[in-house]
DNA sequence: CCGTTTATCTTCGAAATCGAAGGAAGTGAG
DNA sequence: CTCACTTCCTTCGATTTCGAAGATAAACGG
């Protein structure tokens, strides 16, 4: 029933320029997708003929007659998306430009292993479904995102080490066993990447660093996500200058996660005698100024800003955009920003903007339907 | 006369595959160019008709049919690209498919200003066009390399430490007023990448070390140069980690090539007694055995493998390419490797491969013409 | 109010592209 | 040698895309 429906082709590469917000009517459309406007008038028709697209009044007009402002029909699909963490998960159905429709979180251990994890979200991604989409909507794809990494030639979670039982379980493939659509499987980190790149048009470059429990970073060149060899973005491995030596779970001494990941400051904190669980409570002594936890975070900023120093010289990034539970806190921002400026050339620097990130606490799950859009329009 | 030649459209990219090698036929040309296989017999003809391509024998067989082999006409043109140095600049000519047809140095003092040198330049141009090409035969591309940052978005050169009298000057332009033609101008690391990732098939995530008397590095993504503000790649501001502390010229204290560049080494070297002017010299020492420099080169590969380290992880390519005149020697490449397999993760330099630079000593020249042809191919 | 300008969108014949079918030229197995 | 099979390339009618011209609709400026 939903096997030939234009989603894919010339018709695909509008339908995700309307989907991201890019383009809003045919003269949009024709200047960004580089076909003729005549080309674009048909293909739209066709998309409309078919229930994906819809007008809906006018936009405002440049300077002539006003254009005739195209948007996604609600009936043109939707998406399931999950974010995996250790002890919960996140999920959600979005439509096809992002938006959710519903977004919840549950318990969940990830150390059950990858069989009960997934045939759980599966079952909540069919309760939501149920629930909240009607009849003739169609599901068009299903992502999740995991706290390890990720091969991206095979979809399949390699070296975890915060998820035992999942070492090279072929994720993809199980998730497209049950549903017979385009399927996602991405680092949790990358996914946040891919959500916040939409928050920043005009930037092309990006770094976006995830400050929680431990220490992810996620890349976007070009406007799309880098995946390197499935552990690009990682910098919590990264050895830092120190007076003293801690070793780190990885094995090696002095890695930036052991001084600077919301996990370190927490043992830190609790040794001092301080009750802390996790990084939002740390987030909590700060804003109620205990100078032990501000003192620790700034550190723990400087350290991070070390790191990027040499990661923004290289890569020249547009943006460092900083999320996680832990960048609530304002002195990190702040002393990251310090130590960049102060020791990266001003070539790198003169644009560059460090800034918290946009996306909010569900960066991830819409990054994964920015991903499972393109999946899902491409050939 | 050469104005309506076929280089650009759908054309561009054909002629672009076979000028890159990286087809031969024209059933190899429908696969990786993504047209019919009618389509591109069509386009293939007129680009013959044009002069531009010609059929040459026929390949070998992959178990069916030969393929008729094509291969570039030798008077589709040629690119004239230089690469300035310090004190001198390597320049020559070369066919569209990137292959040299003539190559020579001259002495050249940068400090002369970007008017003198560049006339310089340009006058060599022409008197190696009049001795080599033959009349019909069209100069399709200008190119120059040069030793410091170059804007991409204007094409000037900016704050460039080396080049008193460039700043701020607009090169591309210049040489555009004398000749109307596409126009290249970028720093020589990247050049010196661009030219490196062609040796690399199948790698499409390259870093391309340059190490001689200042320590440069250019970055490949997804199989093109990456830029980010004109100072992308640079390596050599990069803190290290040590006990003493050595004033950069930057400014900075401990930066990376104040303890492992070229210079750094020879003005140690010198410091004992040991008479150094040029890296090479160093190269010449460790050949023979002399303790006190293989030490220091080994140090230096080590301390530029601490630094590859951080960007490994984060970057994750397929290979890191070490070249620049103090690349001969071979401790440099072993303890940079050594550096690099201890401290980063697995997944990282699973399939990672470090290896000395395929290029040789015109892969700056070859870069500007991989580059050229791009700019000459595209619409 | 009424032309001028600008931008959006459609119409329609020309051109480019596709894809199915088939011919050409090879390999390899019996 | 013959026959099946593979690959390469061309032919030709169908489809898609283009681009010039025009219709539509609004802003702007007397």
């Amino acid at each position: 029933m939903n096997q030939r429906l234009p989603v894919q082709g010339p018709q695909g590469d509008l339908l995700r320029l309307v989907a991201t917000g890019k383009a809003e009517s045919r003269a949009e459309l024709a200047r960004l997708s580089g076909l003729a406007a005549s080309s674009v008038s048909l293909r739209v028709e066709e998309l409309i003929d078919a229930g994906l697209l819809a007008e809906e009044g006018s936009g405002t007009s440049r300077g002539g007659r006003r254009p005739r402002r195209l948007r996604l029909s609600p009936e043109a699909g939707v998406l399931a998306v999950a974010d995996l963490g250790a002890h919960h998960v996140r999920l959600g159905l979005l439509d096809l430009s992002g938006s959710p429709l519903v977004i919840e979180e549950r318990p969940c251990e990830i150390s059950d292993g990858p069989r009960a994890t997934l045939d759980r979200v599966a079952d909540a991604f069919d309760a939501l479904l149920a629930e909240h989409v009607p009849a003739g909507t169609p599901l068009r794809g299903v992502g999740t995102g995991v706290p390890g990494p990720v091969d991206p030639a095979t979809l399949r979670v390699v070296t975890p080490s915060r998820m035992p039982g999942w070492n090279d379980f072929p994720v993809a493939d199980h998730l497209a066993a049950r549903y017979d659509l385009p399927v996602l499987v991405e680092n949790d980190a990358n996914l946040m990447a891919a959500g916040e790149a939409r928050h920043w048009p005009g930037s092309e470059n990006l770094m976006v660093v995830k400050a929680g429990t431990g220490i992810g970073c996620g890349v976007v060149v070009n406007g799309s996500l880098h995946r390197g060899r499935g552990a690009a973005g990682d910098i919590s491995h990264v050895r830092v200058r120190s007076d003293s030596s801690i070793l780190c779970a990885c094995g090696h001494p002095d890695c930036l996660e052991a001084y600077a990941s919301g996990a370190a400051l927490a043992a830190v904190l609790t040794e001092a005698g301080v009750e802390v669980t996790r990084p939002a409570d740390i987030v909590t002594l700060v804003n109620d100024a205990v100078p032990e936890a501000t003192s620790l975070v700034r550190n723990a900023g400087r350290r991070i800003g070390e790191v990027l120093t040499v990661l923004v010289n290289f890569f020249n990034p547009d943006v460092i955009a900083v999320g996680g539970s832990l960048s609530a806190a304002e002195p990190l921002i702040t002393s990251i920003r310090a130590a960049v400026w102060e020791r990266c050339l001003p070539l790198a620097t003169r644009d560059l903007e460090i800034a918290p990130a946009r996306a909010g606490r569900d960066a991830a799950l819409l990054g994964a339907g920015t991903l499972l859009l393109e999946a899902v329009t491409r050939p």
